[in-house]
DNA sequence: TTGAAAGCGATACCAC
DNA sequence: GTGGTATCGCTTTCAA
């Protein structure tokens, strides 16, 4: 166990109230925001507060309410989720507004495998109001801990829709419609897809949108033309080169996200082909790297610090007692050198 | 203000005592690990403790011992400092290390210009036992955090070492000499250099590290060859393109992170000159961009995630009452094919 | 070795 | 409107 000095000299309403000529219930009343107080003390609570320096003891409130003001924000510890700039973003997104209205972000990273894993134990522990989700961790972990009470928002659409589940998410499907219609649009013949990981809403949503597209601009779907990948650069490489060996004639490709998008033009590349010329690229996020590669990467930018930021809200509300409805932000699209 | 449900219900000390015919004192010693409570009474508690799915209030004990086991992450909040995906990983180095000790990161995304903004004055609130700066934000705020007592671990050397702010670090200027050195060793004659910001330590560094390999090489230092660069890839883009026109016959740019490598890269293709033929480029921190980009980047890599990790503990150490000595993590060349 | 009891600081119920 | 006071759950003297 540490030991500290002890921590820095607290004043507390015992000293306010005795300097205004009030009681501690009376200064409580008038740093709460209480109207029923005689607006004479009140100013007179206010000058004491402030003058001695006064800063809420965020412990004793809890203890005393039952709410921490803090909000656990969960994020899956595989491989390097974190390294990927996008959520990072989105942390931002929710420190933010939760900051605004002093609610603070408690960060897990961790992995949430089981029901009574350490972390799912945790947020069931009571020293968090609430959990947002980064990536859908295991799902039914998330679904026993909306059970027990715990107020949950996810990022990212869960699975089982019927549940009740929070969520936000960007509009996947429409976005990846965009990006391949814009494929199709621009005279490619024969577009292929790297799709994100299919046991993910958002893995499926955007190969959704990849065959919507075909079929609005009356392209023949070709499964031959997909390749399921993981999000990763390597095995988004890998994939593309088996899928430009099978079909040399492929002249477009729709990644599901950046970092893959990378990959698909790095293995391009190392056929030999180029970017836009023979085969035109585009793919989905539009984080740093698309903006930094070069040829740059023509993709669909979705609002990231906004995903974060509606999490957040969603979260207030749901604290408020409310019952947010699902928010799925728009998407766009950004339009550089690869496509 | 929230109204919410009331928390899940939990176990007391009160009920364990009950059950296991102790008092409420026995209980916090045995789960606190004292040792002189009889074996079989700490025997009965730790049982009836686990059969009622125990978990501390952390609440209370904050509010009883002064501690809370909490540590302010702080993360400036200038432009998109979240987007590098640097930070998060290091953000997850800190967090894995605290958690294992039982001590929450809470995240605090902002901008903190004097000693009385929001940030700092919460810092000084007693509400977390420490504060860990990601980037030395405004080094004064820092130094009275520290005075007023609260622990304090920097990442990133501060300016005035004479200080007592403890620090850990990259061994920036090694790196960088280890980085320069490789593009002289390897046959370029004009090796210029695009800084990061100077007004911070590791800006300086590898500068210091850039001409500390000219001497070592007996090569001559051209101060026509270094641009100030600010670490990001607009910045570091123009920056080279102005020092290709002044110097068309550089033949090696040494670029002080990742991102800003790309900008020079970028410039030097806009140029309409190849790289590594024409010009080599090396860059440092060896992050997802660095092995996603064609041509790969070679770079300095640093142990981001130790680096998170290496602030923890030293934050550990403080709370135990130690002293910790500056860390300064190694580098090691990566060779990709930009240089 | 153990228990009784006094806090920690804020809140909220109950009287006046 | 206002004040007294019990209470939240845990830690930590002080006695025994």
């Amino acid at each position: 166990m540490p030991v500290t000095s002890p921590t820095t000299f607290r004043t507390t309403y015992a000293e306010i109230a005795a300097k205004a000529g009030v009681s501690r219930a009376t200064v409580s009343r008038v740093l709460n925001g209480d109207d029923r107080v005689n607006s004479d003390r009140a100013k007179a609570v206010i000058e004491a507060a402030s003058k001695l320096g006064y800063r809420t003891n965020r412990a004793a409130r809890a203890l005393s309410t039952g709410r921490t003001g803090q909000i656990a924000v969960v994020i899956d510890d595989s491989p390097n989720v974190l390294s990927d700039p996008f959520w990072g973003v989105v942390l931002a997104g929710i420190s933010r507004v939760l900051m605004v209205h002093d609610i603070h972000s408690v960060l897990m990273v961790s992995q949430l495998e089981s029901e009574d894993s350490p972390i799912a134990n945790y947020l069931e522990g009571g020293d968090v109001d609430g959990a947002i989700f980064l990536t859908v961790h295991k799902e039914q972990v998330v679904h026993s801990l909306v059970k027990k009470g715990l107020p949950v928002v996810v990022i990212g659409t869960p699975i089982d829709l019927k549940s009740d589940i929070v969520y936000v998410d960007t509009d996947n499907r429409l976005g990846a419609e965009l990006a391949t219609k814009h494929l199709l649009g621009s005279g490619c013949k024969k577009v292929a897809t790297i799709t994100g990981d299919i046991s993910a809403v958002a893995g499926i949503d955007r190969l959704e949108g990849y065959k919507a597209a075909h079929k609005s601009l009356g392209h023949e779907f070709n499964p031959d033309l997909v390749a399921y990948g993981d999000w990763s650069f390597e095995n988004a490489k890998t994939l593309t080169l088996r899928l430009l060996a099978r079909n040399p004639d492929i002249d477009g490709i729709f990644a599901a996200n950046d970092t893959m998008a990378l990959g698909v033009m790095a293995a391009i590349i190392e056929r030999g082909r180029m970017v836009p010329d023979h085969v035109a690229v585009v793919g989905f996020d539009d984080n740093l790297m698309a903006q930094t590669h070069r040829p740059g990467l023509t993709t669909i930018r979705q609002d990231i610090v906004g995903l974060g930021a509606a999490a957040a809200e969603s979260m207030l509300a749901i604290l408020q007692g409310e019952t947010p409805v699902p928010k799925i932000l728009p998407t766009e699209l950004v339009l550089r050198e690869s496509a």
